[in-house]
RNA sequence: GGAGGCUUAGCUCAGCUGGUUCAGAGCAUCUGCCUUACAAGCAGAGGGUCACUGGUUCGAAUCCAGUAGCCUCCACCA
């Protein structure tokens, strides 16, 4: 035999080979051309990022869309890049320092940069690496980075831009603080956790002079419930409601915070709810938003206790507790509050507390002096942000993810975007020696400004805000920024590429940067982002289960990669994941990948070794036969097709996998080739041939997306390709209706003999002769030949009547006879037979029951009668059938 | 506390505007096969009161209401 491959496939080689291939070629580069544009931008990762299955899953499906659209004639980009991730690099680049035994406190901001720089060069990106192993067809010309000159760059402008148009502002607020990395987090970035905690009452007694007018000695303190009690020693007063018949008696008497006996005020206000707690609040501006709100109002002291990396300062007074972790005093405290006899009682307490998105850390609420976004502002200016979306100008799949996303407009709130870190974007703001500023790109630009103000400096006596801009400041330009749409207005790129065309992203981020992409196309672009966002699910283990580094469950998707190849693991990816739904992932998925690449494999094998001969060397009946056969696969071809094109309209990818997976496996495997397989060792006709391998490479073709490595393996070795050609330009299949070929019957005659053969032990390779009869037997006679190969049947004849002594097969309304002597147990036959007969009988009732119903005669559509009535008929025809063979056992 | 969603075979999911092309698919399971493309395979089979309870209708997995369970997002109640 001619065929020297092996019997299984082996991706690794395969993959590699082929991925260079196409970049050699450069198939993945893009250049504005008359070509209708189709383009995607990647999430970028972080640059600190390592590939995992999230990333896995986002990116395949990215690659689907875009490699379909490169097939379909578009001119296809992908724009790949990689996101400075402020925070999470920032934290990187100090524990190497660490490592290295370097302070970061010890450095300047140059020379933390400088630091910064080399960790990136050296290790930030290797993500984009490892998604080539996945075949992504980035168009890698372009890679593009958050931080690089030109983007960064842009991201000033912006700021600057923003601020005259009076949507950015600097405020003093009480902002989310990160006392792990030391910056101020914007409120996307604080995920609220339920926590077991305690709820601490606390008593504050009176003060002497305040315990003199009181008569009743019940009231010498009062009792308050936090959950936080470090933070009494942050307190400035202790509220309770006006119309709280309890504590009336004691508003405007004074009590001493425990330990530090600093003297504070009960005060009323309405914001105390009565029959919350014990009635009263403690009230500490510094450390919590609503105390802060109300300190305002009563014009309180703040006592700010706790230091940026969460200790407890000096102000905290009591030497036992400063220089402390608030963690640690809050159970020191609870001690010694218990020993000082202050705690009333402690019960325990199920709450939410705020981490850091990144560094987990538990959130203290803290006055910092903040930028802001005046987001409410922007929306009103830019109506087009929530218009496009509700009208679908810009689509959401699926759709109600629309409903998440008006909520989060329509309560927007402003967006702090500054933070108290090195690694990222400084914020272009100067700063006199008075404390006023200006904003402007440089301080050159700073000092012309104040010069206008008539506040005259030298270079060098202005002083640079020292913050960064929030990661996402840079991100939301990206559809833009990519096309270097800000630096170069209106140039090539930007005007052939933007808007893009779809998105696809997980739901957590609509917020943190669908949401703002979209402000940012309509504020600077005039126009959306991109017309489609394809929002993926969480990728769960088994158990549903997040996975994540820290549970240890989430399997590294380059060892999946190479067990079980490329092709395999984005099948197994994409086999379970509807848009929207989480995907629960499950290595057997990745295997059934990689067994339909082998299917495939085998079936080149097959075609492959096939020797071809002319035609006239063939019977008429084989000819005839084949031809029947690729008639017959055309219209499954077709309409296959039409259903995936369907699918695809609709973003249901999974769907469509499962639809060519299926048309391969069951339609082209099962069927068409063993239809069309010449006996062992002879020739295939050369029409047949021809037909066989168009049919293959539309096939490749259809699944190339899904499965880029072996569909080109196969592309490439099916017939011989020039230089240079690659399925991955070759044209995607068009639709064309074929007329199909009903072989049903014939098929449904197949199983049915191949049923019996199982059931009574007949070896598949015992041949028979058979007769059938049938009222239109003409649906036989045309698949006769591959009747009785496909069920190795010796002859084939039509009847009339019955014919006796042989085995009877109802298929429909026909019968088909075996000639052959087959014990059978009359008995379980006979059961058999009478419960499909009550079963014929109660279906043929229910159906008379609807006929004989007026109004459904009258109201159902006519059609939907017919076909009623069409079931009735068959289903007396069949039990015709039944009733005799009963009478014959 | 607010909003949205889910509940269909052992598992993961399809089932649009109500009518056996409405009870489906893949995987898993079971049976029989090492039949020269493939045991990562072939040929078959079995599996579901469509969460529960009512209602609308000639007719409900599908529409409505309620109940239970689960999930997600948003939200400053100590």
């Amino acid at each position: 035999m001619s065929n020297e491959l092996p019997k299984t496939y082996s991706p690794q080689a395969i993959e590699e080979k082929w991925y260079q291939y196409w970049l050699q070629n450069r198939y993945f580069h893009a250049t504005p051309d008359d070509r209708e544009p189709f383009t995607v931008v990647i999430p970028p990762p972080n640059v600190t990022g390592v590939l995992h299955m999230g990333h896995m899953l986002n990116n395949t499906i990215q690659d689907v869309l875009i490699r379909r659209a490169r097939m379909q004639g578009k001119n296809a980009c992908w724009v790949p890049g990689t996101d400075h991730a402020s925070i999470a690099t920032e934290a990187k680049v100090v524990q190497m320092l660490r490592d290295r035994g370097i302070k970061k406190s010890d450095l300047s901001r140059e020379d933390f940069l400088k630091y910064a720089w080399e960790w990136k060069e050296k290790y930030g990106g290797i993500i984009l690496k490892q998604l080539e192993k996945l075949g992504a067809s980035c168009d890698w010309d372009r890679t593009r980075f958050t931080m690089e000159e030109s983007l960064s760059d842009s991201v000033i402008e912006v700021f600057i831009d923003l601020y005259e148009k009076g949507l950015i502002y600097r405020e003093l607020r009480m902002v989310n603080w990160d006392p792990q990395g030391k910056t101020a987090l914007s409120d996307e970035e604080v995920i609220h956790k339920d926590v077991n905690s305690k709820l601490y009452y606390i008593k504050y007694f009176l003060t002497e002079n305040s315990k003199s007018e009181i008569t009743n000695p019940e009231s010498e303190f009062v009792t308050i419930a936090t959950t936080r009690p470090e933070t009494i020693l942050a307190d400035s007063a202790i509220c309770v409601n006006p119309s709280d018949e309890r504590f009336k008696h004691l508003i405007g008497k004074k009590v001493n915070i425990p330990f530090i006996n600093r003297e504070i005020e009960i005060i009323a206000d309405e914001y105390v709810t009565m029959d919350f707690g014990t009635g009263c609040l403690k009230v500490t501006p510094a450390h919590d938003k609503n105390d802060y709100d109300l300190g305002k109002k009563y014009n309180l002291e703040v006592i700010d206790i706790l230091t940026e990396d969460g200790l407890l300062n000096e102000k905290a007074l009591d030497d036992r507790y400063i220089g402390k972790d608030r963690f640690a005093v809050r159970k020191q405290i609870a001690i010694d509050l218990e020993e000082a006899g202050h705690i009333a009682k402690i019960e325990e307490y199920k709450n939410q507390v705020g981490t850091s998105e990144r560094t987990g850390a538990v959130i203290e609420p803290r006055l910092t002096l903040q930028w802001w976004v005046d987001m409410k502002k922007f929306v009103a200016k830019n109506p087009q942000v929530l218009e496009a979306v509700m009208s679908d100008e810009i689509k959401f799949h699926p759709a109600n993810m629309k409903n998440t996303y008006k909520h989060w407009i329509d309560n927007i709130k402003d967006w702090c975007i500054s933070r108290q870190l090195w690694w990222g974007q400084q914020i272009p703001a100067w700063y006199a020696p008075d404390g006023s500023f200006v904003v402007a790109k440089s301080e050159d630009e700073a000092i012309a400004k104040f010069s206008i103000r008539n506040s005259q400096f030298s270079f060098g006596q202005l002083r640079q805000d020292e913050d960064v801009l929030d990661t996402w400041f840079s991100s939301w330009l990206w559809p833009i920024s990519v096309f270097d749409g800000f630096k170069h207005k209106g140039n090539e790129d930007i005007k052939y590429f933007y808007p893009t065309n779809d998105l696809v992203t997980a739901p957590e981020i609509m917020f943190f940067w669908v949401a703002r992409m979209i402000m940012a196309g309509y504020e600077w672009m005039g126009e959306k982002p991109f017309s489609n966002v394809y929002y993926t699910g969480i990728v769960r283990d088994k158990q549903r289960r997040k996975m994540s580094k820290s549970l240890g469950n989430s399997p590294d998707p380059l060892d999946l990669i190479a067990q079980y190849g490329a092709d395999g693991v984005r099948m197994g990816m994409l086999l379970c994941s509807p848009a929207g739904n989480d995907i629960l992932f499950d290595e057997s998925l990745v295997e059934q990948g990689r067994n339909f690449s082998n299917k495939i494999w085998n079936a080149f094998r097959l075609v492959n070794g096939w020797e071809v001969k002319p035609d006239a060397e063939f019977s008429g009946e084989i000819l005839k036969s084949n031809q029947l056969s690729a008639d017959w696969f055309a219209g499954r071809l077709g309409s296959a097709l039409t259903e995936i094109e369907g699918k695809y309209t609709d973003y249901k990818l999974s769907e469509v996998l499962m639809m060519i997976y299926k048309l391969i496996w069951d339609d082209f495997c099962a069927w068409y080739l063993e239809m069309i397989k010449p006996e062992f060792g002879k020739p295939i006709n050369e029409s047949t041939f021809n037909q066989t391998i168009q049919y293959f490479e539309e096939l490749m073709k259809v699944l190339h997306p899904f499965m880029p490595f072996v569909t080109e393996e196969i592309w490439q070795n099916i017939v011989e390709r020039k230089d240079g050609e690659s399925i991955c330009v070759a044209s995607y299949p068009v639709v064309a209706t074929v007329d199909a070929i009903q072989l049903d019957k014939a098929f449904e005659a197949i199983t049915k003999i191949r049923e019996l053969r199982n059931s009574k032990g007949i070896s598949p390779k015992e041949t028979f002769a058979i007769a059938i009869k049938s009222t239109n037997p003409k649906t036989y006679e045309v698949a006769e030949f591959l009747i009785k190969k496909l069920a190795n049947i010796s002859e084939l004849s039509f009847v009339k009547e019955k014919v006796e002594g042989t085995t009877a097969i109802q298929v429909a309304t026909d019968e088909v006879y075996i000639h052959l002597n087959i014990e059978i147990d009359a008995e379980a036959e006979k059961e058999k037979l009478t419960k499909e007969l009550e079963y014929l009988d109660g279906f043929l009732k229910s159906v008379d029951a609807k006929l004989s119903n007026e109004k459904f005669v009258a109201n159902a559509k006519p059609e939907l009668v017919e076909k009623e009535r069409q079931k009735r008929a068959d289903a007396a025809a069949k039990m015709e059938i039944i009733k005799g063979n009963l009478t014959t056992l």
